[in-house]
DNA sequence: CGGGGTGTTGAACATATTCAACAACTGTGG
DNA sequence: CCACAGTTGTTGAATATGTTCAACACCCCG
């Protein structure tokens, strides 16, 4: 049990989420620092970001916004992980990505969120407000610059998914997802072997566009012919890595 | 038959796409200024852009860029459509999207094209040499800005492709693709009813995650049930538009 | 006319889904 | 510390949606 409120509301308001001013340089600390978008920034145009940052936490489970709700704040996950997902009036439900320390959300059309925001794990944000974000846009245009990156390798790894959904089998589309965490395991630097799988069977369905029981079929049929080794506690050994990286090129 | 060139080779290189220096103020005339990235700049703006702009021309069913090319040129399109797709090895295709006039492509990761570029029908474009306009970011960021918010709507686009590949049944899918291109008609201003339906049923089920045989089935059942009117030069007349939006929308 | 590409329709089939039962694991309270 | 309840994951059998394979219709152009 983590130390946070395990309540199932988001803990963002004032207690929580104040400016972060007392606290002269927290990012000198933070372990994303060289992967979100402050990368862009240098010590000085850093302050001046630190200055309207709002810390903020997530406990797993708690949705940070719906789709559809008013877009005031984008965030910056810096620790755990996220799930951003769309509805349809039945409950079908489209994981449109996982989220990991780094990585921005809060993407909006106009002025909604486009798709809701969950903790898979307890999580830890920046939150900005977007209107004070944008100002410092103008005065920073290497922070647009390096959000402008950003969204075109989201773009990129969106048509990848695209290319999954559509012409993808279930066992390409499964090697696909595994190689994608360790791959953002990498990244992040941490262990790759076993592959840390902190979602759900049906959290991975509804990112690949399977039911929970064709993911679970497919990983067994993976360990069966010995690729990969399922532990029982949400990690998987890849004994095979050159076979995995075949069925998710489709070979 | 247009009286272009119906090779099928891209007419890129120096007789078409040099320097439209000549020329002091095509984009004056351009139906699609609003809409493109030059809609971020002013008169003065509007001449440096023009200045490193190349016009090119591109014959139906020819290939601007494949898959893993250099990107050294980025577009923007001005009349005709295309198609990007990816491709598995085994020829497996998914069409990522369709390009509409005053619609960006070229997107790339570091130096390479994440997709190829294929003209749907006869089709003019503004080349730019990637080095070129990225120095013009720096002088105007606005045009930074301007392509940030347009890569957002990509992306915005690209969420919602995915929950229909991800969750949407045939018909669904097919609803949600007939009101694509009802809504980007009228955002050009061109009729839309009937809608042109420029590309072929194999393009439409490869971006649709189908085949081309479901896609014809779905698109006489829905005939059969009299929301749509299938005419027989790739219009489409919609009988019922609530009737197809509620599709659409899953419910 | 005749031919290639495009689109439609039919029948058999396959992959993944649905429905159902059960197994494993987690955390809780007695 | 163990029993129990709830959640998560696995497995089986029947089913369905969309695919595959095949034939044919259409239609624009030559």
């Amino acid at each position: 049990m983590p130390e946070i409120d395990s309540s199932n509301v988001v803990r963002l308001p004032e207690a929580v989420s104040r400016p972060a001013g007392d606290d002269s340089s927290p990012c000198a600390a933070c372990p994303v620092r060289e992967l979100a978008v402050c990368s862009a920034l240098d010590g000085h145009e850093l302050d001046r970001l630190n200055a309207i940052r709002m810390p903020a936490e997530l406990p797993q489970g708690s949705t940070l916004f719906d789709e559809g709700a008013a877009a005031d704040y984008v965030y910056n996950l810096t620790s755990g992980s996220m799930k951003l997902y769309k509805l349809l009036p039945d409950g079908r439900r489209q994981i449109t990505g996982f989220v990991f320390p780094g990585d921005f959300l809060g993407l909006a059309h106009d002025t909604e969120y486009v798709y809701a925001a969950e903790a898979v794990k307890d999580s830890a944000l920046c939150k900005f407000k977007r209107s004070q974000l944008s100002r410092l846009f103008d005065e920073f245009p290497r922070l647009e610059s390096r959000l402008l990156s950003m969204s075109r390798d989201e773009l990129v790894e969106a048509h990848n998914q695209m290319l999954l959904l559509g012409r993808k089998t279930a066992r390409e589309r499964i090697a696909s997802f595994l190689l994608m965490l360790s791959r953002r395991a990498e990244e992040l630097g941490v262990p790759i072997n076993p592959i840390n799988v902190p979602m759900s069977r049906n959290d991975i369905g509804d990112y690949l566009g399977l039911t929970t029981e064709t993911v679970s079929r497919t990983l067994t049929r993976l360990k069966n012919t010995g690729v990969i080794i399922l532990n029982s506690d949400r990690k998987i050994d890849v004994a095979d890595r050159e076979a995995l990286e075949e069925m998710a090129d489709g070979f």
